[in-house]
RNA sequence: CGGGGCGUAGCUCAGCCUGGUAGAGCGCUUGCUUUGGGAGCAAGAGGUCGCAUGUUCAAAUCAUGUCGCCCCGACCA
């Protein structure tokens, strides 16, 4: 007999739909009247709140400053740059008339058509752009770099809670420079934020490295990416950094004059992060108990259940629990105070037990008068499942220590599911292999990352959308080495990471 | 846009094949009991069965149409 689980079906029984129900059971979004829309409730707008706090130091740390944009793009300026429109208008949501009116059946129709239509933006290089292109006159105004935080709408035929929705929450940064080099940088260095906050906060190992010709944003010269694996060991593209050479710039007259008084076009950037991110958290760390949170973004770190025997240990119960919130509000964990909840209601323990390992609440503490007069806590850990009875001052003294722990211990097992599941492949049968499914009416885990060799041809392309495999990133950390292609057998300097993606 | 599935109480669903006065479990409300682990008993609130048309004495049930949702593809952060 199978260990009854909080979340039904299992990951293994049934990864998307474990995915679905960890949402429900964590009470983070639900579907909405829109489709394709979804709400964020608020425990799952608090973990995105934490992601914004964290990567918003980061970008004012590294110069940029948050300004606001437009929602409405006139339709002429997404036309401006060709490769632009190809890519995003086929998903753009159009505004066309600016009233409504009462229609023939009680109802309300559109009336005031627009002289031009507006777009919704899926993007804001265009608008931004523009702005750009006022802003700056002189090599004394350069580099400008600008940060949004927005919604944006992408009309998606099929969504996926957090990971695909038609509209979602992002910040855009976008900047310009006077040298390809310093602009290069600047987009070598966002990826770099971008994947210490992956690592670092979220405790999800991420592989740093270029898109191919394929999969580049659409306009840009080279478009970088953190790869990470879920745990169905399929690729989730985390975040992206663009570098648009001068594409945008000479579609939009981003000129200044440089030193010698030629005017010359800016070097621009581009690069964002969104409320996928929120998917990749579930993706990476949850279990069959529901959500697991790393402390670093976690609403609460430690939630305290008072256990009452009779109403007459109520007010002693409470105390002590006051004590230990007010004890762990003085100490940092990462610069902040320790966050603690006492959850006072009234409720079965069984109950209030499995609401927070829903949660995925880091540390829970239970405090009945057993423990009281022990002076003692009685400890469980979301990450290992752990409970044990420990001394309320050492807890005190080291639940710093044990978020860290947990921190890095989410991030190690994590970074395990990696290291286990990317294999180096030469041949192509081999290949082909490892990315069939045995049954593929009800398709089991299978496959991973792969690294490979490749080159830039059809017929590489040609057997990659066959196996429902992409080209995920070429890996800055892979060393050059000489090789063939496994499609081709043409000559190859540099392996791929190749995977399933969402 | 293709292929499958589903719309019945807040949620999960049964009832439909074979038409005959709307059901269960969970949740909710109230009371009592319980409390170191997803409580027990009792009472109660809650549904024009997605919508429209048709067939029929009679439709949740049959037919046609329509709208919406979910899953799997194609496309994408």
């Amino acid at each position: 007999m199978a260990k009854k689980t909080a979340i039904q079906p299992t990951r293994s029984e049934d990864y998307p739909s474990w995915y679905q129900q960890v949402i429900k059971a964590a009470d983070m979004a639900e579907n909405s009247d829109v489709r394709g829309c979804m709400v964020i409730k608020p425990w799952g707008y608090a973990i995105w709140e934490n992601m914004q706090a964290a990567l918003d130091r980061m970008f004012k740390e590294t110069g940029h400053e948050n300004a606001y944009f437009p929602l409405f793009i006139p339709l002429r300026f997404l036309e401006k740059e060709a490769e632009h429109v190809d890519g995003f208008a086929k998903e753009c949501a159009v505004v066309t008339h600016h009233r409504l009116e009462p229609g023939p059946d009680g109802g309300l129709v559109p009336a005031g058509k627009l002289e031009e239509p507006l777009i919704v933006r899926p993007t804001s290089e265009t608008i931004i752009g523009s702005s750009f292109a006022r802003w700056i006159q002189s090599y004394r105004d350069l580099p400008l770099k600008i940060n949004q935080w927005a919604n944006v709408v992408r009309w998606e035929l099929r969504t996926r809670m957090f990971l695909r929705t038609s509209e979602f929450l992002w910040q855009e940064g976008h900047t310009a420079h006077a040298t390809k080099e310093e602009a290069l940088e600047e987009t070598r260095l966002m990826l770099d934020v971008y994947a210490d906050f992956a690592e670092n906060w979220m405790a999800m190992p991420v592989i740093k490295g270029e898109k191919t010709d394929g999969e580049r944003f659409p306009g840009a010269e080279s478009t970088l990416t953190i790869e990470a694996m879920m745990q169905d060991r399929k690729a989730l593209q985390s975040g992206t950094s663009h570098f648009l050479g001068q594409n945008f710039a000479k579609a939009q007259e981003i000129k200044y004059q440089d030193t010698n008084g030629e005017e010359v076009h800016a070097w621009t950037t581009s690069w964002g992060l969104s409320t996928r991110m929120v998917g990749a958290l579930i993706m990476t760390h949850s279990d069959d108990d529901g959500l697991v949170l790393p402390p670093r973004l976690a609403p609460k770190h430690v939630v305290i259940s008072p256990i009452y025997k009779s109403d007459s240990d109520r007010g002693q119960i409470l105390d002590y629990c006051k004590q230990i919130e007010n004890a762990l509000a003085e100490k940092s964990f990462h610069g902040d105070p320790v966050k603690v909840m006492i959850d006072d209601r009234d409720m079965r323990g069984g109950e209030k037990k499995w609401f927070h390992v829903k949660r995925g609440v880091p540390i829970r503490l239970e405090v009945g008068p057993r423990d009281i007069a022990d002076h003692k806590v009685f400890m469980s850990r979301r990450d290992t499942g752990e409970n044990q009875s420990i001394d309320k001052n050492e807890f005190i003294a080291e639940a710093v220590n044990i978020l860290a722990n947990i921190q890095n211990n989410l991030y190690e097992r994590a970074l395990k599911l990696q290291k286990e599941n990317t294999v180096r492949i030469d041949s192509l049968d081999e290949f082909k292999a490892y990315f069939t499914a045995k049954d593929s009416n009800k398709p089991e885990i299978h496959g991973g990352f792969a690294m490979s060799h490749w080159c830039e041809d059809p017929a590489v392309y040609k057997v990659l959308e066959e196996l429902k495999v992409t080209i995920r990133c070429v890996p800055f950390d892979e060393p050059e080495e000489n090789g063939v292609c496994i499609f081709t057998g043409k000559p190859s300097t540099k392996r791929a990471v190749f995977g399933k993606a969402y």
